[in-house]
DNA sequence: ATAGGGTTAG
């Protein structure tokens, strides 16, 4: 698992952002209201009422149609499961109807195989009212198949698939990524002269949008002859999610009547592509645009991963206030998101204690998943392990992202055997079939243990073709081994696989520098240079007062540049003396040892930790975070800055966290 | 009864 960062430019433009933008001045919209629910009781009541006093009653189908109805949605399972037995017992079949009231019903609790047994056996002709039903029904609990399967039956035996028709059906198309059906559709939609229908439109946007053809989807909206906020919507998602920003953002400012959902989608495009300090900006700008739009839990769930992403903890933690102020926090979906925010910012146990706020019910697949991987980030590996022994526990079924964090997990912590046994069972006893990525957890968790001959074999013998994740987890374990030979095997299919990523030539560089073979190191320093390839900046962050400061390598234009520089030139000696010597075998040229000992003082993280060190008061825990993997030497010098100061610092590399106290790192420097 | 924004992993 790796978190993603954006290019440099972004994560500098993203972190300058930390300022206060949720105001706390305006109080808490009011609950909605529960008349809806009462009248909807007091009129079942009415319709039951006779049935029980008088059980010879024959209630006509109209209102077993309307009790069905008043059922729908509820938590009245049972009871609707009885009134249906009752209709049996008194010898009434179902019509078209009362059985797409029942299908509703059922469905509504998902109970997909009841709906199915009621449109089955109905009496008399099928309506387009009861295909209707089944479709909803069927893609709302994610039987997509089942909904084309449905809709061709429709149209074959002769019945007219009408506007209420084609949203359901598109919306599977677009699940299933299958355009070819979706234009079938789409004809099909022109045939019975529904293309001016808002619905049918921009369901078609949005299944055109999904299947990544965004220039049909535009062609569409503009020949609509009449459109409305949500086909606007549709679009401008759609260009976000073809990570088109600049015409999403266009299509925005020039819409008339903006809603919740276009500034979610905005906040949320930007975010996924990597722009979060836009998504912040947005996110203040609806806010101070007064009380037309609130934000609801979808936006909310939106924005957190922005922080996620920066790493900005404190403004996670007023998203999180803002969130409570407003009375979002009790969401499930806002409570995993949170769960997911604490953990990539550094904070494991506010991360828990929101995972426990959960309650049973609510600890879906995600919520497990996010706390399986966030215990596997921070290299609590058996922790990983119980957590899933937990889930299964709880009935809930694992799919491969459990696997991907599990094994990570395992991986991170040296749990060879543990790891292997999951992965070797993974399809036999949890039913989830392993994916390349998987198999890169595995070549990992091998190469790591030093086992490169093995994670060489399971290569060869994978039942599917090796890409760069697979090599590339080769590649960094041979590295830490020490092992050309295979290293260099590993490098090779990367350079074919993907010739522009040049931290495959610094790393296998490095590794001839380190055996003297400068020959191979000047080869590819002129292929390096040939390609135009620029080594990927290091860069890191850190958090002061809900403030993030960013340096690069070598930075010298800080306005603290020199007190940073002289904490850092004294601390060679008095890490020295502690016994420390400075590994310079991570420096890409062939330079003095001198020189090199030079480098290494100026890397980023050092420059960051500085810096923390300088501006906080003693006993406050540091939090950095890295665009690349930490080197070993900065690993080294940390654990002793953390003795000598006597602070804890917490560290996100690309891959993990690492978490110093006491001149010791919670990974057990194996990592 | 119908459309538009969506949390985990990569």
């Amino acid at each position: 698992m790796q978190f993603r960062v954006g290019s440099t430019n972004s994560t500098t433009s993203l972190l300058r952002r930390h300022q206060s933008f949720v105001s706390h001045s305006t109080s808490p919209p009011s609950q909605t209201s529960k008349w809806n629910l009462n009248t909807r009781q007091i009129n079942l009541r009415t319709l039951l009422n006779p049935i029980k006093e008088n059980p010879n009653s024959l209630p006509s189908l109209l209102s077993y149609a309307q009790i069905f109805q008043l059922l729908t949605g509820t938590h009245f399972y049972k009871l609707g499961q009885q009134v249906h037995a009752l209709m049996t017992l008194q010898g009434l079949q179902p019509n078209a109807y009362v059985a797409a009231k029942m299908v509703a019903m059922y469905a509504s609790h998902g109970d997909i195989d009841s709906a199915l047994f009621v449109f089955n056996r109905i009496d008399g002709e099928r309506s387009s009212l009861l295909y209707n039903s089944i479709l909803r029904g069927c893609a709302k609990n994610g039987y997509t198949e089942k909904t084309l399967e449905m809709y061709y039956d429709m149209n074959s035996i002769g019945l007219r698939p009408d506007n209420f028709t084609f949203p359901f059906v598109l919306k599977c198309c677009a699940e299933l990524l299958r355009v070819g059906v979706g234009k079938c559709v789409h004809g099909q939609s022109l045939r019975v002269g529904l293309e001016c229908d808002l619905y049918v439109g921009t369901s078609l946007i949005d299944m055109y949008v999904k299947c990544g053809e965004i220039l049909e989807a535009r062609k569409l909206f503009d020949e609509m002859p009449m459109r409305d906020v949500s086909s606007w919507n549709a679009l401008i998602a759609g260009y976000m999610k073809n990570g088109v920003v600049g015409i999403a953002e266009d299509l925005f400012r020039r819409m008339s009547n903006r809603n919740i959902v276009s500034w979610t989608a905005m906040i949320s495009g930007y975010a996924q592509n990597g722009l979060g300090d836009r998504a912040f900006d947005l996110f203040e700008e609806m806010q101070r645009e007064g009380s037309e739009v609130k934000p609801n839990w979808v936006t909310i769930m939106s924005v957190l991963p922005a922080c996620a992403h920066a790493a900005a903890l404190e403004q996670g933690r007023r998203i999180h206030s803002y969130a409570r102020w407003i009375g979002l926090d009790s969401n499930s979906y806002v409570q995993t998101a949170l769960v997911s925010m604490y953990a990539k910012c550094g904070s494991l146990v506010d991360a828990r204690s929101c995972f426990d706020r959960l309650c049973v019910k609510d600890k879906g697949l995600v919520a497990w998943n996010t706390m399986i991987t966030a215990y596997a980030s921070h290299g609590l590996g058996m922790e990983a392990v119980r957590t899933f022994e937990e889930m299964i526990r709880f009935r809930v079924q694992p799919d491969f992202i459990s696997f991907t964090g599990l094994l990570s997990g395992c991986s991170h912590s040296g749990l060879v055997d543990i790891g292997l046994k999951y992965f070797n069972c993974m399809n036999s006893v949890y039913s989830v079939e392993p994916r390349v990525e998987h198999y890169a957890c595995v070549v990992d968790l091998l190469g790591r243990a030093g086992r490169l001959v093995e994670a060489k074999e399971l290569i060869d013998r994978m039942p599917m073709q090796p890409g760069p994740s697979i090599w590339g987890a080769l590649l960094a374990a041979c590295r830490t081994h020490r092992n050309v030979e295979i290293g260099e095997i590993a490098a090779k299919q990367l350079f074919v696989l993907e010739p522009e990523n040049s931290g495959n030539y610094v790393l296998l560089s490095n590794m001839y520098a380190e055996v003297g073979r400068w020959e191979e190191v000047d080869n590819l320093r002129v292929i390096f240079k040939d390609q135009g390839m620029k080594k990927n900046p290091g860069c890191s962050w850190i958090e002061i007062n809900g403030k993030a400061h960013l340096f690069h390598g070598g930075d010298t234009y800080h306005p603290q540049a020199k007190e940073i520089y002289m904490l850092l030139e004294d601390l060679p000696k008095k890490i020295k003396a502690a016994g420390y010597v400075p590994d310079t075998s991570f420096v890409l040229h062939d330079v003095s040892e001198e020189e090199k000992e030079h480098n290494l003082t100026t890397h980023s993280e050092k420059l960051a930790i500085a810096f923390g060190l300088l501006n906080t008061y003693p006993g406050t825990v540091l939090r950095v975070t890295k665009n690349l993997r930490i080197c070993v030497d900065c690993h080294t010098a940390t654990k002793y800055i953390s003795k000598i100061y006597d602070r804890e610092i917490i560290v996100r590399d690309v891959n993990r966290f690492h978490h110093f106290k006491d001149g010791s790192c919670s990974c057990g420097d194996y990592w």
